[in-house]
DNA sequence: CTATTGGTGCCAAAATTTGTCACCAAAAAT
DNA sequence: ATTTTTGGTGACAAATTTTGGCACCAATAG
């Protein structure tokens, strides 16, 4: 009998019995009383909410309404998440990655077939490189405010983005172009974009970007990026 | 590297790379090809359905349509993850941070009253704020590769922590603290700690840290911690 | 005070998991 | 036809985890 399918009885016991003690379980599963209570322990660990009572009478209640109600993540919520791990594994070391990254394969081992192709389509979308071409953080300018109600949509949905850039000399121009990746450097987030006027790639650092739109003009495809060296989509990062 | 998380890992390999042999993937998770073989067996036996073909251009290949299950998230997998995205919007702004906050909010939700008080808990130990100190990205050290796996435990478990400090103007001292809450101020994680040598809080940038040891002595209490104006817990913020 | 019941720390025994090695079978390349 | 690549199996010792047993604490009810 492996731990797992110990614990597993446990709750079914509890679920049918409603209130138990910690020797009746153990006589119930087969195991001794140290190892059940153990496994209460785990059970607690993993959000099981289970009453005890000590003293005659007492005994061990699962809560009824702990019954993990399984939390269901959209794929955009799901990848929101990893973006927000790479990100911090980018910048550096992250304390609790480990945690952040067992936790978040569980999310996606609970993901049904489709919506892990839909995540993995848009992890394609996502790079991250660990060279930052910055080194005076006086440089690093605030986003705009009006960037990211305008940016999420247009990513996720294919959209293309009009919007007033400010390069690296101080020129601003008007630019139209369609979002097609996001590449981490930290502290710099860039968008990768299509410009259909220039017919070519471009990096776009955010923090200078102004007055973003998204228009009402037809959905892209996505294309497939190329980037040198030290830059890799997040998706082929062994974790 | 408990089974489990083995296996989890092998999931997302293969979801990833479509098709993947058999010797890859024990480089991938760093076990041995037998033990590989052997998760597959077990992969099978749980309901993934996964596909082979021998000879060359042959593998290993996962049915996509294979089960899903319910995300049992433990409190510190929550809590890790929160970390995360809570850096990553102190570093300023962060593409989907409001997809992220929506699924921790559905996460949380899920988690039974018990395990999110715990949460809560856990919660009033990370502290985000705004103004970073540093205006100088070179002074940024790397953090000891050490420190993570020694401070990890001495958070989650409240044990002394035990460590070599190099302050600000380069003199070396060994400390024996109580790590009692962690301070953003990207780039730069502080650790907020308890000296009782000195008999008061003391902050400790995490890259200048060397030479972590949990010790073995008592478990210490959580403390009240105190900062001024635009330091907050984490707990605290609108979400 | 005593009996009952949950809960923890510790340690050695038991069980499981893992790595290594030899070897088989099928498919593709030569 | 032979070699190479790739999945798969069996066996056994070493490493790791799980388990049981024990002593003991805390709370509660009679």
């Amino acid at each position: 009998m492996t731990p797992r399918l110990r614990q597993d009885a446990i709750v079914r016991t509890l679920r049918r019995t409603g209130t138990s003690t910690v020797d009746a379980l153990a006589a119930e599963v087969g195991a001794s009383r140290r190892t059940v209570l153990r496994d209460i322990c785990a059970l607690r660990d993993e959000g099981f909410v289970i009453h005890s009572e000590t003293g005659r009478g007492g005994g061990l209640q699962l809560d009824p309404q702990s019954v993990q109600r399984a939390a269901r993540l959209s794929v955009a919520e799901v990848f929101a998440l990893l973006i927000s791990v790479a990100a911090m594994r980018a910048a550096g070391g992250l304390p609790f990655s480990g945690l952040a990254d067992a936790g978040l394969a569980k999310i996606e081992r609970s993901l049904p077939g489709d919506k892990l192709r839909d995540l993995r389509r848009m992890l394609d979308c996502l790079y991250v490189g660990t060279l930052s071409p910055l080194q005076d953080l006086s440089d690093l300018g605030a986003m705009d405010p009006a960037l990211l109600p305008a940016f999420e949509p247009a990513f996720l949905e294919c959209r293309p983005l009009r919007f007033r850039y400010r390069d690296a000399k101080g020129n601003e121009t008007l630019r139209e172009v369609e979002p097609q990746a996001m590449l981490i450097l930290p502290p710099l987030w860039y968008l990768v974009s299509w410009d259909p006027a220039r017919g070519d790639f471009r990096h776009f650092r955010m923090d200078r970007i102004s007055a973003p739109e998204v228009t009402d003009g037809p959905t892209f495809r996505r294309r497939r990026v190329r980037f040198e060296d030290d830059v890799c989509p997040y998706a082929d990062l062994p974790r």
